[in-house]
DNA sequence: AAAAAACCTGACCAAATGGTCAAAAAAATT
DNA sequence: AATTTTTTTGACCATTTGGTCAGGTTTTTT
């Protein structure tokens, strides 16, 4: 009997070409002490993750993953059960990695270096995880649907902690007078707009794609800008060229 | 003989509910010159920009714009071919008013007007047609396939043409010294996150959507961080309660 | 008042797509 | 080694969807 939300399988196939090769994966060593399950999910959710960031949620076909993946189809739907499963699955994955990076506004911590820590976070995942940015975009875009309950409860709440810290802050002096919450909301921006508008930006720049120095320029940039307008000494920042 | 790009037509439909009502446009009154095709376009792609922007390019079908038009999905097909050709005409439309906030960045303005003007005709946009900035979005987000040449041309052009003006700027002193490009970007992704991710502001503003108000104290919170950025005097912005 | 051009639309269709099923192969348990 | 559980997968299907067509109606032009 099977075990994931999936009940019962049968579908049609045509032959699948790959269509993005990913990563490696190809060989998944046997005789895993049953992980079998786990190495698939991760493979499919890897795969996902590409296929929904292009192609946003409607856009996207079980087939493209699974072509993807180098899975048949059926395959999907024995681990996730259904297109919506996969997809929930996979925003709640992005999700994790999302609230983290607000360790860093502890109220006893130097503003400037918590702010530098922050962005820094920012932008090293929207290097890192691009298409996680992408489809966690487009889900909010689109109304977020599938998450709007986690936005009003745990990443409000996490907001409204950290803006307290900030709040106080700004009250003791330590840095200028800023609405915390807008503040959070142009961290935000500015920081995966280079993640989600990738496109436009190297577009602009005349680049084929965004490089690493590009990403480089733009966290100096987004420092300073932060920095100035907390406030606080532009420290640690390299002279942009 | 039709004239849009479309060729002939035949469709099946089924009995059209509204689904979102569109604004008044009930009656098109008769008698008109002549111009029945730009009344009908017209209507037909306001009802379009509401549902891409909800949908995305994939998730939207024809049915649906039918039954926000209240038109018979053949008659979209008749004014504009295809799916595409709607969409391409629509992107053409939002992507008119997009570029000429940049009028504000003349050589012998101040500095400090003409990124408020920007700001404020942004943020104006955002307020009054957050739709037509979701569709744009969308678009990029998904690799900027029907846009990718304006990007390149057009837009680029005019960007390096205002960058050249803020470096002026620098050089002369009359404001500190930051990247231009980058500078635009940020400022793009600072006022379009209010139309783009607007649910997730109003999620952590524990609001159940972004009020007039709400929009404002956005615009006030941007001017500082755009000002201050750029070393300018905070003049003229109202202080956050 | 014809004739032509523009506009409208119900009926229909081929292709794509999410999902299912049954049967079998592999692994793990006993 | 037998049994049970998990995994794999090709074939199949109902529905949805973009798009077409032919014939009709209205408006404009002559």
């Amino acid at each position: 009997m099977p075990r994931g939300g999936a009940t019962a399988q049968k579908g049609g196939e045509e032959p699948q070409d790959q269509i993005r090769p990913l990563a490696d994966v190809s060989a998944l060593p046997r005789s895993n002490g049953g992980r079998t399950r786990q190495l698939n999910e991760d493979r499919i959710l890897r795969a996902a993750e590409a296929v929904f960031a292009e192609a946003g949620f409607n856009g996207t076909t079980m087939q493209a993953i699974a072509e993807a993946a180098r899975l048949p189809k059926a395959n999907l739907h024995y681990y996730f059960g259904t297109k919506e499963g996969l997809y929930r699955a996979l925003l709640n994955r992005v999700l994790d990695g999302w609230v983290d990076a607000f360790d860093h506004f502890q109220p006893d911590r130097e503003p400037a270096d918590a702010f530098a820590d922050y962005v820094r976070d920012k932008m090293r995942f929207t290097r890192q995880r691009p298409m996680a940015s992408k489809v966690f975009a487009n889900e909010i875009i689109h109304g977020a649907q599938h998450v709007s309950h986690y936005l009003k409860t745990k990443l409000r709440d996490r907001v409204d902690e950290k803006a307290a810290v900030i709040a106080d802050w700004v009250q003791s002096g330590k840095m200028a007078s800023v609405d915390p919450h807008h503040l959070f909301f142009s961290l935000w921006a500015v920081t995966q707009t280079y993640a989600d508008f990738d496109v436009q930006v190297a577009a602009v720049l005349a680049k084929p794609k965004l490089g690493r120095e590009d990403l480089d320029d733009a966290t100096n940039h987004i420092l300073r800008l932060v920095l100035r307008t907390c406030g606080l000494p532009e420290t640690g920042i390299e002279h942009h060229t």
